[in-house]
DNA sequence: AGGTTATCTGCAATCGTTCTCAGTAACGAG
DNA sequence: CTCGTTACTGAGAACGATTGCAGATAACCT
């Protein structure tokens, strides 16, 4: 009933297997016409199987990503979705944030696929570098291992976007600027928390412990770290968040606490976000193309596949911009001195 | 270098290949030790594709939508993965609302996928009824083909959900309802259609054609839907819009063209957003649970996989419910004489 | 007609597993 | 001592394609 095979096509042409391979590779064969109408009669398909035995390539590539939830995963995986070609296809793996679940997919993937596209879960993973021992390609988007060096990767420039957001909050006269960072394990939550500081020591700007909370990237995090921050004697007159999520949960917590924006405190995201122009008042945030960066890491996949892997390794970096909306003012105390330089 | 075969292993210990095989099945053999061992020693992976060849059976299954960039397919997706089990992984086909790559995408899956959860593109689509023909398994998620009964399904009581989403209008004192829907050759776009005129023709409102705008679940489509709703003789007091991304669209337009909400125009989406309660005034949705979807979907296709195929297709309806915010209020003309009674 | 290419063809090996089948060893029962 | 049972083993045939090799056919030239 079901599986036709390359000699079924064979036999009801009358020819042997290998002139059908040839003629699917694209041979010129005597019979061209015969072979057609059969393979479309039997209804032939060939067998993926089969020919990743022979060839060793699937034609599969995997993309790992943290959580296919955020926005801005989704957008990364829909741009090497958009730059895979014809005769590719994507193994998505969503890890989670966990892990475990992290490590037992990468061991999966082995032999499945040509090449992995992945954003790691933090810095120090070993995987990655256990791939390229078993000559499977890796190219880095988002984040990169301790290693990372070594293994083509597009990254964003996260230290000027932090250093962006924050010089524009010190700009506007904050002196007391906090920062909700994510994990320093990973290379975003690293980089930004350093472009952050960077911005405030070129200010003169003492770091106060207090106000760089290390958090989770997650919605839930950036609420309870905004949270910490509302409840400390001197609080902070603006709050850069260092991701999209964390923000959502930030203004989740300002929204529950009545506190306004920006009169009483200013903030400003990383990532933009759909429904940014949407919210109340409408976000400032530091933006990129992440279907950018989707597709510049498959296109490199795709180059180093195509080269036959032997290609040094390509680093790439996506530029941030700041959006500048509504979220963002002058400080409580100094607003009433500086409203009339603006009203001029 | 790098490919360690079953033989390999097999020569290292000084038994079979059978035996190893067997062993990595399960089976109790007498060298347990050594060649568990030998395959550490010799860092051994069985081959995938080996595998698949002899099995028929690949361990993946892939998830076919319409675009990933959508924050309810995104969750349909994580719900998936997070109910595929350890022994098997996510493909993941994006058809970025192309006929054409859903198509390319739909023909290259035979052989490489056990089993295929899709939200197709329309309801005409012959891709699936042609894939049963070759025995793959299909479960269809949130949206089905018109033979669609004959396979599995996992879908949302759409017609239920517009047809509260406009009651509720209508409960509020609204008359003058538009809608903006989906494309009508969409499950989803026809039901909440019919839910839609259901609660009128209850109501005895009569359905005003440039009342019902047929769009395209994007937010372009939402965007121009509700400018074209704006510039009608007799513009609606309310408006239901039949998903996420219209609704955002819908949002945009209203607040470029200065209409405020609900006092001019009340409006009601149809899917939950993470940020609905953060914009001004917090959204009134129909919303419903898609992770639980996508990980029905996916139980559904292990049971039919596990069970060797030979499951009737079922059916499965998750439920939808009014989440009440702030974005429906009383239409203007009857704001006045109504607001004493609620205030008492 | 005979020789020399240029094209195309089929045979058979190969990829790395799984699985059937026949076979061996150990052991207790008769 | 023989037989039956249990518990494991190895040889070898698949699975469905690709590909090197050598042979066959046709085309072309002298």
């Amino acid at each position: 009933m079901s599986t036709v095979t390359i000699t079924d096509v064979a036999k009801h042409v009358g020819v042997s297997v290998a002139t059908i391979s040839r003629y699917l590779s694209g041979f010129t064969v005597r019979n061209q016409e015969q072979i057609r109408e059969a393979i479309i009669e039997l209804n032939y398909r060939p067998s993926a199987a089969a020919r990743n035995l022979k060839s060793g390539r699937t034609g599969i590539i995997a993309i790992v990503v943290p959580d296919i939830t955020n926005p801005f995963f989704a957008s990364i995986v829909e741009g090497a979705e958009s730059a895979v070609g014809e005769d590719r296809m994507i193994l998505l793996v969503n890890t989670g944030d966990s892990r475990e679940r992290e490590e037992k997919a990468l061991s999966q993937l082995f032999g499945r696929v040509d090449g992995v596209i992945m954003a790691p879960l933090t810095e120090d993973e070993q995987g990655p570098s256990f791939f390229s021992q078993f000559g499977l390609p890796i190219v880095f988007v988002d984040r990169v291992t301790k290693d990372g060096e070594k293994f083509s990767s597009v990254l964003t420039d996260n230290a000027k976007g932090a250093q962006i957001a924050t010089e524009y909050l010190i700009s506007q006269g904050h002196r007391k600027i906090a920062m909700i960072g994510g994990p320093c394990s990973t290379t975003p939550g690293k980089k930004r928390a350093d472009g952050y500081r960077t911005a405030l020591t070129k200010a003169e700007i003492t770091l106060l412990n207090e106000h760089f909370i290390e958090s989770d990237f997650s919605e839930a995090g950036g609420y309870a770290a905004m949270c910490q921050l509302l409840e400390i004697d001197s609080p902070p007159t603006a709050v850069f968040v260092a991701n999209n999520l964390m923000t959502i949960g930030a203004l989740h917590a300002l929204r529950d606490r009545g506190v306004s924006i920006p009169s009483e405190i200013s903030i400003i995201g990383f990532d933009d976000l759909e429904f940014a122009e949407l919210i109340n008042p409408p976000l400032t945030v530091i933006a990129r193309d992440a279907r950018l960066q989707g597709s510049q890491a498959m296109d490199l996949m795709i180059k180093h596949l195509n080269n036959g892997g032997a290609t040094p390794p390509e680093h790439s970096m996506v530029d941030v911009h700041l959006v500048e909306r509504g979220s963002c003012a002058l400080p409580r105390e100094s607003q009433k001195i500086r409203s009339n330089k603006i009203d001029h």
